[in-house]
DNA sequence: AGCTAATCCACGAACGCCGA
DNA sequence: TCGGCGTTCGTGGATTAGCT
């Protein structure tokens, strides 16, 4: 009986820790950022200077004056978003036999050090990884969504205005961003067959561009990336933008419950990517032969095989 | 004519690798 | 040990196409 108590207890805390205090991305995230970047980095480091002598994260959309393009903040946006999506599918992962790996390097995949993935949940807690050992692969792709003004004498930053006020494009509202991340995860893809049984994911904070919602769901049905995770629930200060796309290729979460759901349904099945460019005649060739088998899992596989000319 | 979106190019800092 | 090279990070500018 007490054990029973003991257990809903757990239960319970855990779900207030999932739906209260972990917290997807929001304006204090970004608050956060600037704050302890600001330790480590000079306010023009993290923030433009206007003519009339404001510090902002984004030129405004109506901004007139001199403009210049800052460097110094990407690596460390880059940083603290990646390390924000590690720490929190941390959370979201209960197996103990799981690991998050950043900046991952898998050499049968052609991923080397020169170009690691950002983030895989692996069965293995090493760097360098065996394909059979990645269970997921994470693009992450978040960038400083509003736009936000420092303060030097109180050494505050104060919100001023949701993406739509300023020139700079965000995350997935920007079309070769997400040209970029299409790239990388094909280039995953195309170099070898082992990455077939790897999910690709790639991981943002802002609404997809309108002209890639099609090819999201494209992607997801041929198999190549098995989706666009915003993690954003409320990118805008007023009105609200698109929940997912029609098949699931794009999908911004409204709170963690629903990501880690997501999450538990990519490992649950055991996926397969495949693709070609073969005449009927050949394929129904490789059909029957493959119908030989004796239940549906080995006909399949031996289908792949036979696409795959093994 | 004026707007937006898509595309391509460029930028500077950071980091890891490799050869001298 | 040092310098060059390749790569990524996210943002801005220029140009073009398409729409109203």
């Amino acid at each position: 009986m007490n054990n029973i108590v003991i257990y809903f207890l757990k239960l319970f805390i855990c779900l207030i820790i999932i739906v209260v205090i972990m917290r997807l991305w929001s304006k204090n995230q970004e608050k956060i950022f600037f704050i302890n970047s600001r330790k480590v980095a000079f306010p023009s480091q993290l923030f433009y200077k206007t003519d009339d002598g404001r510090y902002l994260a984004y030129w405004p959309k109506d901004y007139r004056g001199r403009k210049s393009t800052l460097q110094s903040r990407n690596s460390l946006i880059g940083k603290f978003t990646e390390e924000w999506v590690c720490k929190l599918f941390g959370r979201l992962i209960v197996d103990d036999d799981l690991y998050l790996v950043k900046q991952a390097i898998i050499p049968s995949l052609g991923i080397t050090s020169r170009s690691p993935v950002d983030l895989v949940i692996s069965t293995a807690n090493r760097k360098i990884l065996k394909a059979s050992e990645v269970k997921v692969i994470f693009e992450v792709k978040m960038s400083i969504v509003w736009n936000w003004q420092y303060f030097d004498d109180s050494n505050n930053v104060v919100e001023i205005g949701d993406f739509r006020t300023h020139q700079g494009k965000p995350s997935f509202t920007r079309s070769d961003s997400i040209l970029k991340a299409i790239g990388k995860c094909i280039g995953i893809r195309v170099s070898s067959f082992e990455s077939s049984k790897i999910p690709i994911v790639v991981i943002g904070n802002a609404p997809l561009s309108n002209g890639f919602c099609k090819k999201a769901d494209h992607l997801k049905r041929v198999g190549v990336i098995q989706g666009f995770w915003s993690l954003n629930p409320f990118p805008l200060n007023h009105g609200n933008t698109r929940k997912t796309t029609p098949y699931g290729g794009y999908i911004r979460f409204n709170n963690t419950s629903e990501l880690k759901r997501n999450l538990d349904n990519l490992f649950s099945q055991d996926l397969n990517f495949f693709s070609g460019m073969e005449n009927p005649k050949t394929l129904g060739k490789y059909i029957e032969i493959a119908n030989n088998e004796n239940n549906y899992e080995d006909k399949g596989l031996k289908f792949l095989k036979l696409i795959r000319r093994y």
